[in-house]
DNA sequence: CGGCGTTTTGACAGGCTTCAAGGGCCGTGG
DNA sequence: CCACGGCCCTTGAAGCCTGTCAAAACGCCG
């Protein structure tokens, strides 16, 4: 099927069926009842390969798509007309984009890859079909976007109140947690694709401050962080370091 | 019925009809069809009086209600131990609060009323029958947590990356903008229930240099701003400040 | 080996927070 | 009627935090 609308990435020859999808072993994720399962896998039209920096979704176009992430890093973010850009949330796999994008008239934000990613991609102009034939699943779009809503909320209270160190503790704290839930960690070890430009760009500092605070944080010896390589040496130490840990998980996500 | 939960409030004597409803009226709303109406009327269990300064929602509490504002104002908002404040952002008539109680298992934030408030009272528990009913009833809320999501997105690129007084100049263009959707404005003015300390607390700033940013925004003409009333003047050239208007409204929403 | 993106460091200016204190307004109580 | 307290607004001063500028070191890849 045609993908007008993201110019970036190309259709993937091989489809994942959602049967065999690897995410829904995920303990934090609830399980689909099979005609679920059936009806998802009639919506999924198609997957995506998309490449590391190539924006899949740009602010102020129209999407025809809804995507959820089978594998890959990727980020949202704006830009002011001078360039200066904020980052407002990292998904990962399991994840929902492109929702308001199918919700509303355009999109307002933008969406990057960080590295190769595999998209599921569902027809906006079909989502109302999922909302009057299958209502759980339609709570269960409603429950992302709610969850997404959290952590904006959570990121927010980094960026407005806490310190330098604080933020930087907590994201770290907060992406590894995410990792971990995926099942994306290994002896407190994670493969985290993002360089200290784009934790400047989520915390809203500057680059040269956010590498002076980091080092600041490495010599606590709570992380190691090096060659796109993260490592948690003491959890319990960040978290303080961070203000507080993150909330915990609470019920489980579905997958679209 | 019984308000469990909400602790701060009171049920009101009188509940208003939904088909009276005065904010139906409003253009920025879709009009209802009948049954839907009817629904929405019948899933209406109550209403409810808030008092300025009563936090209705509270983080960490379970709740078993969900609410839409029928008139006042309220902010949402979240508190480091350490006692300081974020605010998320502010809800206004036709707005939805308390979505995440309802669709999660409880509350990561906290929602405090501005001004004497009414508000409309659904039941938690039958928020899954209008997901299974009224498939155009659930996708408006679907809608409402989309479009919450993007005011939170512009407002973290203001927290993040705008400076002091693009911060202040951008947040009064985005209240004014929305209480003028919501007819709330007369000639250019418009009753605003916050201090400066709100204010501070939304932008991630302190009390003090907000209101030397605010003074600087005072001399420029752009807008004027005693007694609670905030009066635009010169709507041009606080966008101009702002780094940007507000994007304008996509598509209608409804009101629950 | 050269080029480029990323990380690192130092210096400096200034934005912003903190501390402190005074003034205005208003409701309460003597 | 006036004193008082509480809340909000305002202002000044001092200094830290953070951004900006500049430049060098590092690592990776063609």
């Amino acid at each position: 099927m045609s993908l007008m609308g993201t110019p970036n990435g190309k259709p993937n020859g091989h489809v994942t069926p959602c049967e065999q999808c690897p995410l829904r072993s995920l303990p934090c994720l609830r399980e689909f009842a099979p005609d679920e399962l059936d009806f998802v896998k009639r919506f999924k039209s198609d997957e995506l390969r998309v490449e590391p920096g190539a924006t899949f979704l740009r602010e102020g176009a129209r999407s025809e798509h809804l995507f959820t992430v089978l594998s890959g890093w990727a980020f949202r973010y704006k830009v002011l007309d001078d360039g200066r850009r904020q980052i407002l949330n990292f998904a990962l796999p399991a994840d929902m984009v492109g929702l308001q994008g199918a919700v509303m008239e355009e999109m307002e934000h933008s969406v990057e890859a960080l590295t190769p990613m595999t998209l599921c991609v569902f027809p906006r102009a079909r989502l109302y079909e999922l909302y009057s034939q299958f209502p759980t699943l339609a709570f269960d779009v409603t429950w992302l976007a709610a969850r997404e809503e959290q952590l904006i909320d959570e990121h927010m209270v980094s960026i407005g109140r806490r310190t330098a160190l604080e933020r930087v503790a907590y994201l770290l704290l907060h992406l590894y947690h995410r990792a971990h839930e995926l099942k994306m960690t290994k002896d407190g070890k994670l493969a985290l694709p993002i360089t200290q430009q784009h934790l400047a760009d989520a915390l809203g500092m500057s680059l040269v401050h956010t590498n002076k605070t980091l080092k600041r944080l490495l010599v606590t010896k709570a992380i190691r962080w090096q060659a796109r390589t993260f490592e948690m040496l003491d959890r319990g130490a960040l978290a303080e370091l961070a203000g507080g840990d993150v909330p915990p998980a609470r019920g489980r996500r579905p997958f679209i």
